[in-house]
DNA sequence: TCTTTATTTCGCAAATTTACGAAATGTTTT
DNA sequence: AAAACATTTCGTAAATTTGCGAAATAAAGA
């Protein structure tokens, strides 16, 4: 019960881990695709999309599922990679709350 | 022209690095009060508040103020830090439009 | 069963992040 | 001018991130 356990709250640290998520480009964009175009991607059609290595991609959808944005179900020999809606709009209420206008003074 | 300059736009890398700037809970933390608060602070009382080192603060603002998300002005021997409003309500819309529910197919 | 295919894991190197105390900067007060 | 104060910059060490190719996995097709 020290200081930083009152005033960085879990939603808080929860909400950076996503920001954390965000914050580069390649995943940014990763997920931005899915959630614009309702749609969902293959490892290696993104890693040829976008110019970069398999093995990167691969780490890079491996960040996002961790901080639960995406999920993966397989459909051999693919992985289709879809958002995990539930997460997403749990985020969406996280941001929108950080970006809320509650400042009427 | 390569393919990352199509795809990888301007917006979304700098809502990348927006995102960044946001994924360390003391920043979140600090840019959160002053989102909420609609009030400044100081640098000093910050880090005793949080419970981190004076440098170690200085260092998260100096991030935050790079990301033009605060800016400070001096009051001396102050540096009252307050959010940017117009950087603010530009990323507002950079995440709001991540988040927005297009996805009426 | 053996080969091909899609993806991940491993190992590694370079770059970045994080945190701190000490020293430097600049301002106020004495 | 000197002491006190708020803050930043510097130097440094530990941890994490990033990106890649090679090797490992796992499933499909011949």
């Amino acid at each position: 019960m020290d200081k930083k356990t009152e005033l960085i709250s879990p939603d808080l640290k929860e909400m950076a881990q996503l920001a954390k998520a965000l914050s580069h480009p390649v995943r940014l964009y990763i997920v931005m695709s899915l959630a614009h175009m309702n749609s969902c991607c293959y490892s290696g059609d993104l890693a040829e999309e976008i110019g970069v290595g398999r093995s990167t991609l691969s780490q890079h959808l491996k960040e996002l599922k961790f901080a639960g944005l995406i999920q993966g179900e397989i459909e051999a020999p693919y992985i289709r990679y879809c958002l995990n809606r539930d997460n997403w709009q749990k985020a969406r209420q996280l941001f929108n709350n950080l970006f809320a206008e509650k400042n009427n003074l």
